[in-house]
DNA sequence: CTGCAGCTCATACTTTGGGGTGATTTTAGG
DNA sequence: CCTAAAATCACCCCAAAGTATGAGCTGCAG
């Protein structure tokens, strides 16, 4: 906020407004002698009249205050020439499977992953322990090129791998 | 400008202010004897001390102009065109998304999500906390009925609300 | 003016996921 | 037969995900 002080147009006129009315202060104070127990009053008035001021400062220095109009681009660019495959339906990119290497069992675990389960429920469905899930599941990444299950789904399904 | 009158709380917290000011004049005034020419300090302090408030005044109540606007754009570009081309003809289930009671935001990370990001990176791309992050997916997965991030993927994905 | 929905954030805690390492056992192919 | 890949499993550790709860703020509708 407040950061286009450059224009000094503004502090310039604010200067001397404020310098302007003080000689009307003064002024006042000459033609009829300020009593004390009105300081009030004018403290009141002062304070209102550079409130409003500072308001109307505020108003013209503030920045139009545009909040940040984001644009994300996410930008995907396979590493590898998808070795194209026609399909008409829906049928698995045998070529990318191949090329990654992901073994018949690892592609069980990569589709029970992509249905959603956890990795207990895939060790429960394929009759092994909880480790070798996580070992399957740690060799697709490694495969795959991702980090995480939901980047596996992800790739895998652009890859066609999965449907 | 200035529309948001509703906002009480600053305005009392001003008036309090102010009267407290006036306050402590007066009892300068009693302290010490306000000398007739040393009027304008007191009035110049008054005025700078009052445009402060003014300004903070105008910079609080004042509201952006103009909305943000986020726009999220995901591209994939691929060296050779992979089977379907499920990118372009896509529609959303504006029914099952309605149903589902789904807010915009929470859509947004669900994009996110099924796109293979982490929490810490939807929070990164949200410009929000991680915890907001794991509050609305915590969220979206009551919507969904689901209880992983990979169901929701894949729930979606199958009612339509994400491509 | 009130209430509600949506968004934000925090803190604390539990569960799940994932990395790394190493090891044993099948199984298929030369 | 014999090796190499695949499949299986264990253990430890850390990071990420998810749960629960409470709370503040804002905009909008009633």
């Amino acid at each position: 906020m407040l950061k286009s002080l450059a224009r000094y147009k503004h502090i310039v006129g604010y200067g001397l407004s404020l310098a302007a009315l003080l000689v009307l202060l003064r002024w006042l104070e000459l033609r009829f002698i300020i009593i004390n127990n009105a300081f009030q009053v004018y403290a009141g008035a002062i304070a209102v009249i550079f409130t409003v001021l500072g308001v109307w400062l505020a108003l013209r220095l503030s920045k139009p205050k545009i909040n940040t109009v984001v644009i994300e681009k996410e930008l995907y660019i396979e590493k590898e020439p998808v070795a194209a495959t026609v399909t008409g339906d829906f049928a698995i990119n045998h070529t990318a499977l191949t090329k990654s290497g992901i073994s018949p069992r690892e592609l069980e675990v990569l589709r029970l992953i992509a249905a959603g389960h956890s990795n207990q429920e895939i060790a429960d469905h394929l009759y092994v322990s909880l480790n070798t899930v996580k070992t399957h599941s740690s060799n697709l990444f490694l495969k795959l090129d991702v980090k995480r299950r939901t980047q596996a789904i992800e790739k895998a399904k652009r890859l066609s791998i999965i449907p």
